[in-house]
DNA sequence: GACTCCGATCTTTTT
DNA sequence: GATCGGAGTC
């Protein structure tokens, strides 16, 4: 396979694969059917230039949708060519190009350390800004600007634009916000000032970049000679016309996708773009896709049966010559909580019958909030399992506020890091402070951090003081920054700012975890820094990394064998033996805020699509009668989509709670079987969990039964002994011993989840 | 300014 | 269930 010159990576491919693969020059669309191998064209057409066309790697650009599939490809490509795929250009486009404008950033004003906004940091800043224009935060929610704002971006619309348009006008009047345009205004001043981008910015500017700077789009039109883009149903037109100006001069330019799987119009993706690139390479060469290799036979097919009921799809028929395979199990359950026993049994089962492995089980739902119920089920029947996606690991508040210092540190023009961190650990400095410092740098026109640097000039007292201290902190930080590698810096700032050890005093089982993530953060940036062939070790380095990062690819080498729960959404791209799709419910999937229109309805239409052609061998969908939703119990309707479902491919339901053959059995009979199973929850011994405002947690009556020597068992920490209680003062206490090397612990009651055995 | 309690509000998906 | 902001208290 890797011998010079070989093309024996050609063998085994159907005839429009070959096509894809050897076909380099010329715009190409391919239309990739689920399961089609399109990854696997897609890999081979890189490696074919490199190996068969004596292209320089360096000069393909290879755009993906997430970081995980970026570095999944260069991996493939690898395996084929070898370490010359190391120099491919591969990534998302955010990722890219960043990058581009970091190197190119003095032409657009901006400074190449510019801090890049999460979707958190934006929000916030169209909170504030509301905020001081006294506008009505009902009406402005930070939600509906910033949703406002990202989509005018998302199709060019600047906010100059944006204010002279009438039909923008008139829409935003009609619905009672008149002041969008200022808002979208002020915000993209803001942004710049803090000399900071939002994730649209970083496509909105590249835009501004290449239009406004022809010597260097034609700098980058000269070095990227092909381009392959991935899941091009998914682009947006922001991202379409940088693809078209980069390609403009060489017209080597593929795009690979499924308008079946296009899920990603709510953030601006536009199907239209399909339609678009006919229009603009009319000697385009189409290619399809339509053999699926993946799934079996039903699975195929009832996939079909589900699509079939959208319009307007490309024509295209997706077909297998895999074995017909199981048919679809339908799992009905009471309650969510139920729904999750059932798949738990349901896999420990087919683990047992057919000698399968726990990563060959993926449980798919709609929301995120829904991996609750899933995840207990499974920690019961001791199934090992892992939560993709969620709150990732980069969101969690002792992270941000580790990386808000950082952040700050090396820019200190960005104000929502400052805001985060100038009182963190508490200096004294509340809101009114704060306001203070920014009327000053607003009257005298100076930024924030020169305000902070000559405290004393223009604010008084105690304030002024604190406020010099903390500058000082800061430019300590700048200096050690210079002189050390990311890791030492790190360290340094988490110890000398206080957050490490204020963490470490918080002896609750909470705090020991966030001084363990805010560890796992070194740990990372130690990674970093250990890694032999990067040659730019700073911390700027590091943030810059960081900032496009979600923990989709939080890669874990040693432990692999884990059943995956996610959203259909992290799904795409992914396969997997056996797959449940859990939640298949009226107005939970399809979302209730996707039953307004016919293209919204078609939307979820598509994401079902794409969760039941994850499924290789045998798939499983399931749904509650009755949901924890909002914090309240509401009863269920099965989804729609199930009925969409072709019978012929479904099995009768029969995992259902039922004990009796009845197979109608009455509400009555799901209420009262629903109370048993809710006092079946209440009768667990956890005690109730929030993150903060510790007085607010009750104690229950059973921590009371808790006595020295019994045996209990913690979610994180495992099984122990109880060796001593402190039922004295407010915060009582228990001291654990627990098993598997942790060692003694001391638990605050009023936190700690502990079920006694 | 910090801390506590209480009620209102929201949850679709992600770079 | 979790977060945020307001009100009241120290």
């Amino acid at each position: 396979m890797l011998e010079n010159g070989s093309e024996d990576y050609l063998s085994g491919l159907n005839p429009p694969q070959e096509e894809g693969v050897v076909n380099t020059e010329g715009p190409t669309m391919i239309i990739a059917g689920a399961g089609s191998g399109k990854t696997r064209v897609l890999t081979l057409r890189m490696a074919h230039l490199i190996r068969a066309k004596n292209v320089d790697p360096f000069s393909i650009l290879a755009l993906t949708f997430t970081n995980k599939a970026a570095s999944e490809m260069r991996k493939r490509v690898e395996s084929v060519v070898g370490t010359d795929a190391r120099n491919l250009w591969m990534g998302t486009f955010h990722s890219v190009f960043s990058r581009i404008l970091r190197a190119e950033a003095s032409k657009l004003g901006y400074p190449s350390n510019f801090t890049i906004y999460d979707t958190d940091d934006s929000k916030s800043l169209i909170k504030t800004i509301v905020k001081e224009y006294g506008l009505d935060d009902k009406l402005y929610k930070p939600n509906v600007v910033y949703n406002r704002i990202s989509s005018a971006k998302n199709r060019l619309v600047s906010w100059r634009e944006y204010i002279n348009n009438p039909i923008f006008k008139e829409d935003d009047a009609s619905n009672m916000k008149p002041e969008m345009g200022k808002i979208y205004k002020t915000y993209v001043e803001r942004c710049f000032k803090a000399d900071a981008m939002d994730f649209d910015d970083l496509l909105f500017n590249t835009n501004v970049l290449f239009r406004d700077h022809l010597d260097v789009l034609n700098k980058y039109q000269q070095r990227f000679q092909y381009l392959l883009i991935d899941e091009f149903q998914d682009t947006n037109v922001s991202q379409y016309l940088i693809a078209k100006k980069l390609a403009a001069v060489r017209r080597n330019i593929c795009v690979v996708g499924d308008d079946a799987q296009s899920i990603y119009a709510f953030r601006g993706a536009d199907i239209q773009n399909i339609l678009n690139y006919e229009k603009d390479y009319p000697e385009l060469r189409v290619i399809k896709l339509e053999q699926n290799y993946r799934s079996s036979q039903n699975i195929v097919n009832a996939a079909n049966s589900v699509i079939r009921n959208n319009k307007g799809q490309l024509e295209k028929s997706v077909w297998t010559a895999n074995n017909q395979g199981e048919l679809i199990d339908l799992i009905k359950a009471t309650s969510d909580n139920e729904e999750g026993r059932l798949v738990a049994s349901s896999i420990f089962e087919a683990k047992v019958n057919n000698q399968l492995k726990n990563s060959d089980f993926a449980i798919l739902y709609r929301t995120n909030s829904q991996s609750r119920a899933m995840e207990e089920a499974l920690r019961r029947a001791n199934l090992k399992y892992k939560i993709i996606g969620g709150l990732s690991f980069y969101q969690r508040k002792e992270i941000k506020d580790i990386i808000s210092y950082i952040r700050f540190v090396i820019n200190p023009n960005d104000e929502q890091a400052m805001r985060r961190i100038i009182n963190l650990p508490k200096r004294g400095i509340g809101p009114g402070s704060i306001e203070k410092i920014i009327v000053a740098a607003n009257e005298h026109n100076i930024s924030v951090w020169e305000v902070l640097q000559k405290a004393g000039g223009y604010l008084t007292g105690r304030v002024a003081t604190v406020l010099d201290q903390f500058a000082t902190l800061i430019k300590s930080f700048q200096l050690s920054v210079e002189k050390r590698d990311a890791f030492e810096a790190a360290s340094l700032i988490a110890k000398n700012s206080g957050l490490l050890k204020e963490l470490y005093e918080d002896k609750t089982v909470e705090g020991l975890s966030r001084y363990e993530n805010v560890q796992e953060l070194l740990n990372a940036i130690k990674e970093f820094t250990d890694d032999e062939g990067r040659e730019d070790k700073s911390l700027g380095a590091f943030l810059q990394e960081v900032a496009l990062l979600t923990d989709a690819d939080n890669q874990n080498s040693d432990d692999t064998d884990f059943i995956t729960l996610m959203t259909v959404h992290s799904a795409k791209g992914l396969e997997f033996k056996n797959v449940f799709i859990v939640g298949l419910e009226e107005d939970l999937f399809p979302s209730q805020m996707m039953l307004n229109s016919r293209a919204d309805l078609e939307e979820e239409r598509r994401l079902f699509y794409v969760a039941i052609t994850r499924a290789e061998n045998k798939l499983s969908l399931s749904y509650a009668l009755n949901r924890y939703r909002f914090g309240r119990l509401k009863t269920c309707e099965p989804s729609r989509f199930l009925e969409e479902i072709d019978n012929s491919f479904l099995n009768i339901p029969r995992r259902t709670s039922m004990k009796s053959g009845s197979d109608s059995p009455s509400q009555s009979y799901y209420a009262k079987n629903f109370v048993n199973n809710m006092k079946s929850q209440t009768n667990r011994r956890f005690v109730k969990h929030t993150s903060h405002s510790p007085s607010k947690n009750f104690v229950p009556s059973d921590t009371a039964d808790l006595e020295v020597g019994m045996k209990v068992e913690h979610p994180k920490f495992g099984f122990g002994k109880v060796i001593e209680i402190d039922r004295d003062g407010t915060n009582q206490k228990a001291k654990v011993d627990f098993e598997n090397n942790v060692g003694e612990k001391t638990l605050l009651l009023s936190f700690a989840k502990l079920k006694i055995h």
